[in-house]
RNA sequence: GCCCGGGUGGCGGAAUUGGUAGACGCGCAGGACUUAAAAUCCUGUACUAGCAAUAGUGUGCGGGUUCGAUUCCCGCCCCGGGCACCA
């Protein structure tokens, strides 16, 4: 008879089963607890799913139904951030208007990621493009408009001449389009964006987060604050107040030139009509060009030019030269930076320049303190430094005297103590297509007017649309859509033609699935209030420091909270590679599940994935263990159908028992699916020799169950239960009898092991070292000396110190 | 350059409040069943020596603390990721 187990045919009976039954439909209502457990949405390309969907949506799903068997209404949605450029790169490419290649994609995914055998509520899905989606994240926009939390500048956007179009910068490739290969040029547009710097204060607290440190690092570092002060300041001969942040106020009476950054707003003023007009100017398109060409050498590229003009010094050691320099950026602090003698860059630029220098602090070693004051090396980082100047702080601990320094110039009126960090606002307009439009309206008369709520959605409109970039914004192209009349006067007016940021689609959208057909609110506050914050969230680290920082800041926004956080744990799965490297279609080394799915059933190739070592850590793919999982999954079938199994010892049995549910929920509360795999593995082995009875089966089916969900089901349904084992109860484990009652221990003579015994797991020193001086081979060592020393830690080792 | 991870058999990996390193699986070798093969089952498998008992070596490298170190400390090397002129 072959009692193998049929893997296809049943993974098709139970996904059309949980289908039927609707058993992953989740009340947001029920009176169980509740537990959100989400996984990051995937952008709906028309490729299939690779090995990196499964490594993220198996385990995220296993972890989902490990909670729900705990009694938990666990609600697991799945959604599409469907807005983006590949759909309009396909547009321009084919005609195929976005609407229809990204609504098949939808579709072929939801098949795919339904072959998965997930427990997604569908009917809670959301898609990004889609009006009815779009529609609340337009209205997100207006609510920080309304808050004044955005706002239009003007900003340089990476420009492609050959195009005509702005380019992400991630299109730019050495400078160059990567489609059409022209040099990208600089170019100013008016922008809108999001004052995410606000809150860089709040986002900086991860105080409340069950996150990876690294993630937390991560964003700190990208916040970058730091302290310090902005010198107050103005420039000679004009009546020109500028501020330059200084993280290091000490140096204030050892600052002798100052520098501006090239892209400056207040260079071309400063040099007009003078004789270094002309060269100075050269020399900032010069460097302008090559920053935008990503060719900037940090190293190589540190130049700069006098300006001509000097800033009219308040610490009264002269007035400071203004000197352009390559190095300054513009979007950090002022743009203008105070330089002094302690500082690498500063201390190489004077020296490259002949600009005089003049050290204000020193070591304590006499021999090196002559070298620094000499201005043989630049000195600085250095707390324990002593102040050589000013009389008034000399003597003192650089470190020590920071802060009344800071008071001193403070008071005098010369510098203000202030944080700057280096998060910028957030970017959220794009000149494209394929995105929400922003709803706004440009009057003549009014302004700028918001879209008013009650006529949201502004439609993006699908025909007659020219996705072919011309030199503006596609949206630009479409009369009907861009004339409009004023909300405020009724007066012509012209839509915005730019597009949201996907970013912003994907910020929102864990509230949004709350109550995904609602057609009066974006999201309703009382399921939010009881369902945030999601419980766990599952993605990669590669968003640490954009969509995870701006669904922070959006959240804290929509929740008039700067305190609240929509993702209390967060997990990232690791990478998986192949042959070391990124699976990326360009490569060609994207490895498709597909054949194996077809195989061995999508339970083995999940069950796989998660044996080949930790969820967190990824891990190169290679296809040589599989065959591993699908005899276990063979073994555990047939054991489980066997009804001949004798028990041989039920104590041990029990006691195994006992363990094994432990170790499985101890594995799986840490998402350490590989070695809770290798613990079911290990009990199999354990009931091929020593049997298992139907309690025990039923056990192991339920354990199993998140693990290997089609499979556990059938196993359930064979042991005789009417309901689905995603129904019943996790089993529990009494601690007494999940330890054996015998513990093989080493013994050790001198840190060697010499011996092994078996003893009971909480004998006395005496019985143990009894038991340990009866083995031949440690009297043998213990005779070689005398023992000084005897260790006996109960349940792990005994030792032997002989001299 | 700075900030995080990580380096364990032929391979994926297990084990850290310091306590028998190598669980589990792959692969490999031998055996059983079979006319044969596949599948399945059993046995062995860190390295070196030995029939074996056992001994020596062994968790990237070099030191240290300890009865005992993959685990703690100091100094390096290599790999992966992130940031990169932030004054």
């Amino acid at each position: 008879m072959d009692s193998s187990y049929k893997a296809i045919g049943v993974e098709q009976k139970w996904q059309k089963k949980w289908d039927k039954s609707k058993l992953y439909k989740v009340d947001l209502k029920s009176k169980k607890p509740k537990y959100y457990n989400l996984v990051m949405f995937p952008y709906p390309s028309g490729d299939k799913l690779h090995v990196g969907h499964w490594y993220n949506y198996g385990p995220a799903d296993s972890w989902g139904r490990y909670k729900r068997m705990n009694g938990f209404n666990v609600l697991e949605p799945m959604g599409f951030d469907s807005f983006g450029l590949p759909a309009e790169n396909y547009a321009i490419k084919t005609g195929v208007p976005p609407q229809e290649s990204t609504a098949r994609n939808v579709k072929y995914m939801i098949k795919q990621l339904s072959a998965i055998g997930t427990m997604y509520d569908w009917e809670k899905m959301v898609n990004t493009s889609e009006p009815e989606y779009y529609k609340w994240t337009q209205w997100v926009f207006l609510e920080l408009y309304k808050k004044g939390l955005a706002y239009k500048k003007e900003a340089p956007v990476n420009w492609c001449p050959g195009c005509m179009t702005v380019l992400a910068n991630e299109q730019v490739q050495e400078g160059k389009c990567e489609r059409c290969g022209s040099l990208v040029t600089p170019k100013n547009l008016n922008q809108w964006f999001f004052k995410i710097s606000n809150y860089a204060e709040n986002l900086l607290d991860h105080s409340k987060l069950d996150w990876p440190e690294k993630t937390k690092v991560m964003q700190t570092n990208w916040i970058g604050r730091s302290e310090g002060v902005f010198w107050q300041q103005k420039i000679k001969d004009f009546d020109i107040k500028i501020e330059a942040f200084d993280s290091v106020p000490q140096t204030y009476m050892a600052q002798t030139f100052a520098v501006i950054a090239p892209e400056h707003p207040l260079v071309a003023k400063l040099v007009k009509g003078t004789k270094q007009e002309k060269a100075v100017m050269a020399f900032v398109e010069k460097v302008k060009k090559k920053k935008m060409a990503n060719k900037f050498d940090v190293e190589a590229d540190s130049e700069g030019i006098f300006t001509g003009r000097y800033i009219d010094n308040p610490f009264g050691t002269g007035d400071l030269p203004l000197w352009i320099a390559s190095f300054v950026v513009m979007g950090y602090g002022s743009g203008i930076v105070n330089c002094s003698a302690h500082d690498e860059r500063d201390f190489a630029f004077a020296k490259k320049y002949n600009i005089p220098l003049k050290p204000v602090m020193a070591p304590a070693d006499p021999v090196e303190a002559k070298k620094v004051m000499n201005l043989e090396y630049c000195y600085h980082h250095d707390p324990e430094a002593i102040m050589q100047l000013p009389e008034k702080f000399k003597g003192r601990k650089w470190g020590e005297a920071r802060k009344d320094i800071i008071k001193y110039v403070e008071e005098k009126g010369i510098g203000k103590a202030a944080v700057n960090y280096k998060l910028k606002d957030w970017l959220i307009s794009r000149q494209r297509y394929w995105g929400a439009p922003i709803p706004m309206i440009n009057c003549k008369k009014c302004g700028m007017q918001p879209v008013p709520k009650k006529d949201l959605p502004v439609i993006l409109p699908i025909k007659g649309v020219d996705y072919k970039p011309k030199g503006k914004a596609p949206l630009a192209s479409v009369p009907k859509f861009v004339n409009t009349k004023c909300p405020k006067c009724g007066g012509k007016a012209e839509r915005e033609v730019d597009t949201l940021d996907t970013f912003m689609c994907s910020s929102w959208y864990y509230l949004r699935y709350l109550s995904a057909k609602d057609k009066v609110k974006a999201f309703d506050m009382a399921a939010v209030k009881k369902w945030l914050p999601v419980d766990t969230y599952i993605g990669g680290p590669e968003h640490a420091c954009m969509h995870l920082l701006y669904a922070r800041f959006i959240h804290k926004v929509l929740m008039d909270d700067k305190k609240a956080e929509p993702f209390k744990r967060l997990v990232h799965q690791g990478l998986i590679t192949k042959d070391g490297a990124k699976m990326s279609k360009s490569k060609g080394n994207v490895v498709s599940p597909d054949e194996f799915v077809a195989k061995y059933g999508s339970d083995v190739f999940r069950m796989y994935l998660m044996f080949m070592g930790p969820f967190t850590e990824g891990g190169d793919w290679s296809d040589k263990g599989i065959t591993g999982i699908a005899r276990f999954t063979d073994r555990f079938w047939r054991l489980i159908s066997d009804e001949n199994v004798k028990v041989e010892d039920a104590v041990a049995l029990k006691r195994t028992l006992h363990k094994l549910i432990k170790r499985i929920k101890e594995d799986i509360e840490k998402m350490q699916f590989n070695t809770a795999v290798a613990a079911l593995m290990e009990f199999v082995n354990f009931a091929n020799k020593n049997g298992v009875d139907k309690a025990g089966k039923k056990i192991i089916a339920q354990l199993i169950a998140p693990l290997a969900p089609h499979l556990a089901e059938e196993c359930w349904e064979l042991l005789g239960n009417k309901t689905s084992v995603f129904d019943s109860k996790w089993p529990t484990y009494d601690p007494k009898l999940a330890v054996d009652s015998t513990v093989r221990i080493g013994v050790q003579v001198n840190g060697k092991v010499r011996g092994e015994i078996e003893i009971s797991k909480d004998a006395n020193k005496e019985e143990a070292f009894k038991s340990a001086k009866s083995q031949e081979n440690v009297l043998k060592y213990l005779a070689q000396g005398q023992v000084v020393k005897e260790i006996y830690v109960p349940g792990k080792i005994i030792g032997f110190v002989v001299k």
